[in-house]
DNA sequence: ACAGTAATAGGAATTATTACTACTTATTTT
DNA sequence: AAAATAAGTAGTAATAATTCCTATTACTGT
């Protein structure tokens, strides 16, 4: 993979912060340096830079979204704020059960927990 | 709600199979005995289902799937042949865990385990 | 500096899903 | 049972997210 102004910038603003943005949002924070990329480069590097393992995408219902935490991690979505939040659960046997009990190889679990975030009880 | 002959066969369709079908290939099933069905009206009726707590649906990457099956329960997806089988992990105390760690009101777990499935090893 | 090729901008195309509208049908009222 | 009413439908247009296409630009190894 050679080098990219582009690409650099949008890995970038995925490594500032923890809301997990979407394709869209960081489009929109990339233009403010870069006024004239597109947004089909904005897709095409972050295909890139999760096909390189640099970010991870995850999936908030129908919709993409990026995460710079390569750590094996779940998420809380609340309902009322629609924000994903990280946390770490301490982890449990599940690769070892799903490998006995039904003979699957295991390369990632995930796990999404919905609810009420502490903001909007 | 009132009845509707569509619903009924849109239901019945999503019950007779374990395979998580997704809207187009329900579509193409119900055509089979309602041949002037339209497309809209299968995505309406799916959501109404699922409003009325009679389906489920559940989000593989970014498409939206129906299943039947109302108990808590996770699914394994198959990197290699892209299904998704249904499995029941032993209920652990995730929900005490999160509402203690990060006081956050839990209503539901979802849970996908991507692998290889035995078929495919 | 230059040749080779990966990456880009800009826009068109695709896919999944939702919205709109005139017509139809299930249910309620008379 | 016929009329009234309101939810549901077919067909099609519209939207949203994402991918594809093509002529041009910009890294990088020599």
């Amino acid at each position: 993979m050679r080098y990219s102004h582009q690409r650099e910038l949008i890995k970038e603003i995925v490594y500032s912060t923890n809301s997990h943005p979407t394709a869209d949002w960081i489009y929109v924070e990339v233009k403010k340096s870069a006024p004239n990329i597109s947004l089909g480069t904005v897709y095409r590097n972050l295909k890139q830079l999760n096909d390189e393992g640099i970010i991870r995408t995850i999936y908030d219902g129908s919709i993409a979204r990026y995460d710079w935490n390569q750590d094996s991690h779940d998420h809380l979505k609340c309902k009322k704020c629609g924000n994903l939040i990280d946390l770490q659960l301490p982890e449990t046997d599940i690769k070892k059960t799903v490998k006995k009990k039904y003979n699957f190889e295991v390369d990632d679990v995930e796990m999404t927990i919905i609810g009420t975030c502490n903001e909007h009880t």
